[in-house]
DNA sequence: TATTGTTATACTCTATAACTATA
DNA sequence: TATAGTTATAGAGTATAACAATA
């Protein structure tokens, strides 16, 4: 974080807003089509807690379902994925546990870890939201098949490299 | 609420099972372009409460902070904006305003709205926000100028149908 | 009467700290 | 001693319902 680039000559960024000069208009072409992505991701994101609520769930846990499909899952491991503490995951999985969302099995291997399941009804329920989340907002619907091509294509070279 | 699995008697949906048959592959074309977008939205969507606290802001707050910058909003619109019930405002105001982020105002026009708006403090913490926002994670990052010029002319034409 | 914002209440999500049962 | 999960507690976000001031 601290990789300031050359010291000596720092001053010049005082002169230089963040959004203005060339570089809004030619040069950073990532920052612009970060900026312009970030804005559709945002405007779609509004909706998704009304989203997860046509399934009667919390965003949150809509996510869980949503994860959960790979397999099972430590309690810890999707704490990480969740990027929150190991103690939210506790009651979170009670209230999704309560439903008949997910299971809690002990690991045989250490019996200190509970790895999560989905349920039967949970797996139906995934598959739900799974075709719900699937449906493209109007913004998306109306591109051309040109641009869909292109975007779909762009954004498998982008997760590739994850 | 019975299995959606199997039983393809449904024939609401016209002949178009949700993930499988050739269109998986070939056609609906924006539905897989989404599905990608969406992918890549959430995987990156999981570090925005990180970010926002990096200015000590919940997530919420700095979507305020950021939506807040075109101008005075009514704490309806506002309500409106974020999707959820006007008494949440109440609350979400209070704390950003006791952190001297925001100002209420009564309108003049109608003494019953209040308009918010940034207090300096706010405008420029918007703009070290705004900033930290406008950073392209590595994935986009690591895209080609061509690829980056495609996606920034997509978004463009998406953004504008808005 | 209808609308804007507030208050009261309750539930969920989140963090921190202390605890347990394993390892 | 260290780790996985739990419990306890507290703050923030959210919804619903009842309310005051204004239109």
């Amino acid at each position: 974080m601290s990789g300031m680039s050359g010291s000596s000559e720092n001053l010049e960024r005082r002169g230089k807003p963040p959004n203005s000069g060339p570089e809004a208009l030619e040069g950073d072409l990532p920052k612009q089509a970060w900026t312009l992505l970030f804005e559709l991701m945002h405007a779609h994101m509004r909706n998704f807690p009304a989203l997860a609520a046509e399934f009667e769930l919390s965003p949150v846990q809509a996510h869980v379902v949503r994860q959960l499909g790979e397999g099972p899952l430590a309690m810890s491991t999707l704490a990480n994925y969740l990027s929150c503490d190991a103690s939210n995951v506790t009651g979170l999985v009670d209230r999704m546990e309560a439903r008949g969302l997910v299971e809690r099995r002990s690991s045989e291997q250490d019996r200190r870890v509970k790895m999560l399941v989905l349920t039967d009804s949970g797996v139906a329920l995934r598959e739900r939201l799974l075709e719900r989340l699937a449906e493209p907002p109007e913004l998306i619907a109306a591109l051309s098949d040109d641009d869909l091509r292109s975007l779909r294509d762009i954004m498998r070279r982008a997760l590739r490299s994850q």
